[in-house]
DNA sequence: AATGAATGAGGTTTCATTCAT
DNA sequence: AATGAATGAAACCTCATTCAT
């Protein structure tokens, strides 16, 4: 006779467990490390064997790939309370932008797989999450196009250069050392807005 | 009379018109494969044994590295033909910076290394290319600033940033494909503009 | 009543064996390809992919250092056996010597090694046993310089290049062949008698 | 009509002299680099082209083997000097091993060859000069014995496997830095002497 | 489920030698 | 004769992924 239930979810727990500490893991050795960091460095700072990063996800992509998606559900999150809680149409749309933004500035792994566009495994793990993530943006630019403190002819599809743009500019580090991102970050920002002429 | 030192160059002919054809190459093979394209592939397409391009460029960062320098180079023309040939004040900075953007987004490969901060050793490379880039767009934003046409604050090195972020832009491919880069370009030369008040 | 602790130890009894299989491929390989064998060939002899050499030794400089390590235990362990067992303090110098000159003999990787002074790696992986070596020698000097068998004025230090020159007279091939490095290392012995006088 | 003869010898002096400026380059680039120096710093340091050095030595082991070729016509040199002016049968021995000992301790890539008995073409490049040197080496040691002064024993062929050991104790770097090597001839010649008994 | 040893294709770089000028 | 650019076969080492335990 097998062990009854209860072995199963003890298992699922630490599995669930093991999940999270190479999600955190992998942030942490892409960061310090790059994109090319290795699979067995993540699995070192998680504690666990390579083997067991591979039974989380199938291959290193599906990894970059869950760290986009969960990234872009951060953001989503964001934009979803600066429509709730900010009754300012000016503020809800650049108070959501400069979340992200800073959201974004923390997390080097994601800026990079932002930014090298190389793989459409990647892109494919995370698109449903970026679809949700460009819904909540949709009604956040069109609240703010209304009210009319942003340009007419914005789109929900300027958001995302804009924001790859943030997190270039976060990246470039010019002779003059770190560049400053959040001058450029405010500049985009007053180029969205309505003239008020 | 026969030339009495021009014996030798004769030679360095082939070798220079080899160089131009790796560097020809490399920009073909790192648009088509991202950066890392195989030293090999570089050499197929230019036509020559590997050796040959490790002959002129001792290391694949400093062939990197120089086509960094190059492009520089082409931006600051860009940048002193404006000056040079374009009175208007505003018109000098927005077309240099319009055209500095469709420089870049002939080149991917150029764009890869702007955005991989990766090797110290590509950047110290190109830095004084980069260096006489920026002294030719200091005198761009200081006569634009002089003009009234551009906001008070604006100096040089917010401009790396928003050329960064344009070659994010280029690169970022949205579900809906091709994002507009072009958007994105006159978003941001809109906010370095002084507001009419 | 299971063994509480030994269920890891089992896979690395493979580990084990491997490791003990590179080790002597590259023996093999040295000895027949010389110093140059490619770390392939190791492989290859040993039965095992390139990968798996480099997880056990991560440079070819570690693993030639490695053989030399274990090639001075061997001989530090011919000369305690000489000390333990052989009461005449000439017999159990020159056996000892002989001894040594025998296990160089068979082989010609760590021959090579002991000639070619080109890699620190190799010989700082080796120190700590070779300073064994000259340990265990120390004892078998002194006690045959105090009895009377050994000229007053040898040091350990004498050692050493004889030992290099037995090893470069076996790898000497003169016109007629293979030179007779036993009768050179009986010419040394002879050299650092006492004399009756 | 061409240039009278003339024009042959004055190209034939230059050829002469490159070919001595290649070979002290090579004694040179080898005792400084080991004996992998690139055939394009044995050129650089002979001031001329690769091209050149080919010119004059088809492969690298022929140049090797020359320069060996030299050195066994030094020695052999030295050892009829000895035969010719040293009148003491024992002082011409020990003193043209001597002097022998010295020449090759000046010449680190003619020990490394001697070492490296990697490469047929190398040896056989020198073969004539060696066996002249043999033969010479035969009336040392012949006249020795017959003086009485020399083991009964002694053949020439046990001079080969002595003198490599010698070049082998040049090189041995033990922890203690560079040994002891003259010490280490005093002990081989001793060996060679025939007991007053 | 977890482990980590093993795999091996693939990448960069070196260097003896050739050959066009 | 001399030059030095070009060649391309190796050599070393890395790392995503698999799999036996």
């Amino acid at each position: 006779m097998p062990p009854p239930a209860t072995a199963t979810p003890r298992r699922r727990a630490d599995a669930v467990r093991n999940r999270s500490k190479v999600l955190a893991a992998a942030t942490e050795a892409f960061t310090e490390l790059g994109l090319d960091a290795r699979m067995e460095d993540i699995a070192r700072r998680a504690g666990v064997g390579v083997g067991t990063v591979y039974r989380h996800f199938p291959t290193k992509e599906a990894l970059l790939g869950e760290l986009l998606a969960e990234k872009w559900r951060t953001l989503r999150e964001n934009v979803e309370d600066a429509l709730a809680n900010e009754p300012d149409p000016w503020e809800a749309f650049a108070g959501a932008l400069r979340r992200n933004a800073e959201t974004m500035a923390t997390d080097a792994a994601v800026r990079g797989a932002v930014m090298l566009s190389d793989s459409p495994e990647v892109w494919e793990h995370a698109a449903g999450a970026h679809q949700e993530l460009m819904d909540a943006t949709e009604i956040l630019v069109r609240q703010g196009r209304d009210a009319g403190v942003l340009r007419e002819d914005l789109e929900v599809n300027d958001i995302p250069p804009m924001m790859a743009g943030v997190c270039a500019a976060i990246d470039v580090r010019g002779p003059a050392g770190q560049a400053d991102w959040r001058r450029h970050l405010e500049l985009v920002l007053d180029g969205t807005r309505r003239r008020p002429q």
